[in-house]
DNA sequence: CTGCACTGCGATCAGTGTTCACACTTTGAC
DNA sequence: GTCAAAGTGTGAACACTGATCGCAGTGCAG
């Protein structure tokens, strides 16, 4: 049950946030100044202390909005895929960091300070559902039994509890990991400029990298 | 020929250059302070001004550092390997990596707010070279044939050009970049602390990984 | 109705990048 | 040697930032 106050505050806070990624999507997060948000939704500054204890609150609401925004999309973009759907969701990937290149940077760019987001955090477990969002293709493949085998590195248990979770074997889950981090490698590099010698056009190279990926992997259906 | 004025304005200069390194290795390229770059070598801050015109001049300049830097440590790792070349210029790069956060950060990191690098910027070119660093091992194996081949995706002039410009096939080309942007995706995972939930030590990851790379797409010897 | 927690505001503080007018020093030409 | 010009550094100031605090109102529960 909530109370009128409740609603009240939910609302509010609501506006701050949409109004903080309003103002993130132009400037950039490290622009992104709590006193130009106040005014944007005819606030005091100090008014949106009583919202969020400071600024990288607000932030780390933001990052996990934009995980849990990143995940949906590639998930969605991989459930309606007519043909491969790995490339459709390492597509869906790379289009939503070049949609939203100030949000992406908030995610995958340089981290806050110093502090690292505690194990149970929100946005660690937001981060996670991003990497899971890949896995049910390559889940489908080992089923088929396409899959290439992976070599599982030693000493991380870690992984073999991800792979649990999954009902899958660790070496699945491992080229699971692999496939990912290079579909981000390639991502990354081009929302964040560094691909601009290439010059005009990098959508072929992406597609074309994808494709690959999923062919050598074993993937593709 | 170098005047005393010129001499001592180029010791000066390097002097703030290096405590501007020193602050960033603690505390980040967002907390790095003029005030506190001044202060720490006994300066106002605005006698900053005569050196560098503002504080992204100042990032530009430690930012060309650091990709010489990470260049010359790769390309070290990789004359000096016993075994697989390719595979201990990867290691490398992750090893400056996380030995350098802040710097591999401001590398390669959320790029400065809207500011893009010029084509011709000392930024870009120093860029280009830790690709470049990655080649080598790449031409060897070419020469030897051992080299898988490689999908050049179409429309990309500029991948011809740098493949020209170490006497390389396009292909080849197209496979020095796919690796150099697979080892990037482990790497900036980690080093930006991505891969925390894997737990304790995520070495043998990237050596395993590595590895596989280097003979999947048949670089190694 | 009363008391209290909640909400928002203005003032304020410390810190930031940056600019400007001003002093001081070095340099080079006469 | 003289002297103007160029280079170098300073202190004060500006506009901005995130953040804190005490003080007013307001909605809610008893």
């Amino acid at each position: 049950m909530a109370t009128r106050r409740e609603r009240l505050r939910e609302q509010t806070s609501a506006e701050i946030k949409a109004a903080a990624l309003a103002h993130l999507r132009e400037g950039g997060g490290a622009a992104l100044s709590l006193r130009a948000v106040a005014v944007s939704i005819g606030m005091s500054p100090a008014g949106l202390y009583r919202y969020y204890p400071n600024r990288d609150a607000l932030l780390t609401d933001l990052i996990t909005d934009g995980f849990a925004a990143l995940a949906h999309e590639v998930a969605q973009a991989r459930d309606a895929a007519q043909g491969d759907a790995f490339v459709a969701a390492a597509l869906a990937y790379r289009q939503w960091a070049l949609a939203h290149p100030h949000e992406f940077a908030l995610l995958y760019g340089t981290p806050i300070p110093d502090y690292q987001a505690p194990e149970a955090g929100p946005t660690s477990s937001a981060s996670r559902q991003v990497g899971a969002a890949f896995v049910p293709p390559i889940a489908a493949a080992w089923h088929r039994g396409t899959l290439k085998p992976q070599e599982v590195p030693p000493h991380l248990t870690a992984l073999n509890t991800f792979a649990a979770a999954f009902d899958l074997p660790p070496a699945v889950a491992a080229l699971a990991f692999t496939a990912w981090t290079t579909i981000h490698g390639l991502v990354v590099l081009e929302t964040f400029g560094h691909l601009a010698w290439l010059g005009e056009n990098p959508a072929p190279l992406a597609e074309t990298r994808f494709r690959a990926l999923s062919r050598d992997l074993g993937i593709a259906p």
